[in-house]
DNA sequence: TTTGTTGCTATACAAAAGGATACTGGTATC
DNA sequence: GATACCAGTATCCTTTTGTATAGCAACAAA
């Protein structure tokens, strides 16, 4: 019960909370992750990521390819061709997000796999998407 | 250039991807995170969550802490006192989540780091929060 | 000359997420 | 009796995110 209320040491949740929110800050939205993965097999030009990433609109691409680029998880290069090629690609600094990529993929395959499962035992559960 | 346009394998990259857009969904918005981290440090009340996740509203709370028990991260135990008490508490499920927490909060915390060397650099960047 | 491709931008709109504020029922305290 | 606490709901509103559709400039191919 709750006769001993627990205090909280409070700073190093408190540290981990804002480092979290940073982090969801610059990784936000449906898209930024799916881009940089979809970067990492090689450079892509704009139609060709939007062949990968089916559903995208130019608007929302173009939108969050700015954003990536601003953090500095992506360059855009022009090439003078014509039509007018244009080339993505991942900077250095994007590696740094790797573990949390790997992390989050992993993560999100044993949770397919235990939802599957906990429906086959028709438990309730929450659907994905 | 592009004379030799790059043949992704694609498997590997979509599987990773579909993942990853697993975990954003059923991680998905500004609170579960912050939510799951804060009760990390002890089962906690919904006034006790709401103070220290300041800025929250009761509804939006509320809202989140009924998708994290859908999803199993969290358990809700009503005790007859009065008036009533409510705990909420992480399940044993919720530890799965450590890796991509820590991952995440180490993330933030290196990226802050190189945001304010940058900024003292005069170097153009996106603001954090 | 028409059609197509590329890499976007512009406009309008819809949906989802989040916030502000007020309120309720039950009980305890002043 | 008035006020306050708890665990939320209800209502309304704003912001963010995403979609749909059209268009443009510069070519190139048919």
């Amino acid at each position: 019960m709750i006769n001993t209320p627990i205090v909280h040491s409070g700073e190093a949740c408190t540290k981990s909370i804002a480092a979290i929110r940073d982090t969801l800050y610059v990784l936000s939205g449906k898209w930024k992750l799916p881009i940089i993965i979809a970067l990492k097999s090689g450079p892509s030009r704009f139609k060709d990521l939007q062949r990968q990433l089916q559903d995208i609109t130019p608007k929302i691409l173009s939108k969050e390819l700015k954003e990536l680029e601003l953090n500095e998880f992506v360059t855009r290069t022009v090439y003078a061709t014509s039509p007018v090629t244009v080339e993505y690609n991942l900077t250095k600094y994007s590696e740094t997000l790797n573990k949390v990529i790997i992390e989050m993929s992993d993560w999100g395959l044993q949770h397919r796999k235990r939802m599957m499962n906990n429906s086959r035992k028709e438990k309730k559960s929450i659907s994905l998407q």
